[in-house]
DNA sequence: CTTTGCTATGAATGCGTTTTCATGAGTTAA
DNA sequence: TTAACTCATGAAAACGCATTCATAGCAAAG
């Protein structure tokens, strides 16, 4: 049998087209006999509506868009389920896609199969296609870009905070020689969080010393190979800690740290950011920086909404951080 | 400015919209001028065709849709992964749908919003809408699920031979008393890996006994409290090792042992399935069994593109596991 | 010079739905 | 009795596009 279309609920149940789209979208104009009538022809047909039809005249889709380059990593898929929950609850579909192809956002966008969207992209949209978007009032809200304007937002982690307040806490266990693990200098959280380093060591009229700020890109590896050379070159440098860019290069700095016969948390303290799951399992448990994930998800989903009903024009709203202290930090021992 | 349609396109370059829409389509009909001045005149005006009324008129999305229950963990985020870059490679977008409610799932995919569906929701989806999805030739592919029909199939792992290797590895280092903790037995992975463990202790004539059989639901708390609640009523029965349902459960066995006193691996071996990230990272490192999940993204991906393009019957594909051998099993010492 | 065949293009139709507007029946007021 | 007004329903248009089919133009064949 072919596929069911309104017209044959409405040739089955004797009524109209029109009413047949009333019946089902309960527009109140209906007779209740009418309607219901038409509700019974239409479940007992199977008939499930069209969601391509429906959507080209109405112009709605319903729909929110999640564009991102990766969603691998337990921040993706928290984020994810977060907003996931969040579209349920406001009546929306969510809708990842992942590419690292621009072309494949904007049409999607601008070709309307979403209402509305959530980017990720690592800064890889560049400001001619910001501006088609505002020129076509897209609704957008961004995760890693400041940016407001009438159709879109932002909802971001304060990660110089979170830079500031690690380091804060690092100087407040008598540390005062504090390397940096810096991450991926193009992105927004790494170059930030290091922004807060640095500005806590000047608060504290800690002297910064360019050797210690070395390049572990994220990764467990670099990181690895990093800290391991640079105590080779100085070994009359040993810091009093790390504060690496993330989770993963932390647990790469202790590693090389295990290595080289160096007792962490006690001869040196390390700390990340992220607080990812391997975290709390590691040996010693990292001590780190938590964001508030699930709560990005939410903010965004929310004022994503708000834009599309056009109740707001966009905002940027920021995201406290959260301390989190465990085994891999400890009060500084003096050695002397 | 109102949202430009094919039919700005085509007054602006002087031409019909029907030759606008071979140019943008790539249908080999136009000459070559033609073509190229209507490109250049779609790129000028910015042109995006609207999706919903193309996919409309062509009955096609070329979209494909991911629908599960849940996003959270590795093995989503690994999937979703590979599947994405096979789409991608595939020319098909990948559309992830997060959600508990069948409907959403049936209506998605009836309403025609994706060409297909991989389908992956803990058996949920009963008969009557199986039928419903083979009345209307849906296209799908199950990932929890063992069945096929003329436009269905499945990719599922082999866990029966999972926990039957895993059980036979544990007896090859002499290992007699083997306990299982169950995962959660409405779960097709569950059952199969129990299976399993089943066939290898008949296979090597070691007696079942019922109370080295526990229930850890998955979970690593259940499964601390199992664990720890079975010695404290068997003291007299330890085991020689533990298979665990998976490997946060194989974690709490071994919280659970760590805390009686017992020594993992050299007391006691134990075991999870999944090869989780922090699996390497715990202490011991877990010996475990990994899926091949990018594979069966890609499978799953290849197969419904296959059924898509009615190059074939749905079939029952199985992928074969892979022992990781790590530190948390060892050969058995003879304590007498 | 007419006919045939071929190519490039345009007019028109329809995909399945929502929505606007008209219509006819029934009710009330004058 | 008739005019004015409700109210439920239907006819038809429109959303943006792909696609079918007709046709004009032109070259080759008769």
């Amino acid at each position: 049998m072919a596929k069911i279309t309104i017209k044959d609920v409405a040739r089955e149940a004797g009524v109209s087209i029109s009413t047949v789209s009333n019946a089902l979208n309960d527009v109140d104009v209906l007779n209740p006999v009418t309607k219901s009538h038409v509700l019974k022809v239409a479940k007992q047909l199977n008939y499930v509506p069209n969601l391509n039809g429906k959507q080209l005249r109405s112009g709605k889709t319903k729909m929110l868009g999640f564009f991102t380059t990766s969603v691998s990593g337990p921040y993706f898929y928290k984020l994810v389920e977060s907003m996931s929950r969040e579209c349920d609850r406001l009546g929306y579909g969510l809708n990842v896609f992942i590419t690292k192809d621009k072309q494949v956002i904007m049409s999607n966008i601008l070709g309307r199969r979403v209402d509305g969207a959530i980017i990720y992209e690592e800064l890889r949209i560049d400001e001619e296609d910001i501006s088609a978007m505002e020129e076509e009032k897209i609704k957008a809200v961004f995760l890693d870009r400041v940016l407001h304007n009438e159709t879109m937002g932002s909802v971001i982690f304060d990660s110089f905070v979170a830079g500031y307040e690690a380091t804060k806490y690092l100087i407040s266990l008598g540390h005062k020689k504090i390397a940096y693990i810096s991450g991926v200098d193009t992105m927004f959280d790494s170059v930030e969080r290091k922004e807060g380093y640095l500005a806590a060591l000047r608060q504290y009229q800690i002297p910064v010393i360019e050797d210690y700020i070395m390049q572990g890109y994220f990764e467990e590896e670099s990181t690895y190979n990093a800290v391991k050379s640079f105590l080779h070159l100085h070994p009359d440098k040993v810091p009093d800690a790390f504060l690496a860019g993330n989770d993963l290069s932390a647990i790469g700095c202790i590693q090389a740290l295990k290595t080289l016969g160096y007792g962490v948390p006690l001869d040196i303290s390390v700390m990340g950011f992220d607080d990812i799951d391997i975290a709390q399992y590691y040996t010693p448990p990292l001590t780190t920086v938590r964001n508030q994930i699930a709560k990005q998800g939410i903010l965004a989903i929310n004022q994503l909404v708000r834009l599309i009903q056009k109740k707001e024009q966009g905002v940027v709203q920021k995201l406290a951080c959260e301390l989190v202290v465990r085994g891999s930090s400890h009060v500084k021992i003096n050695s002397d």
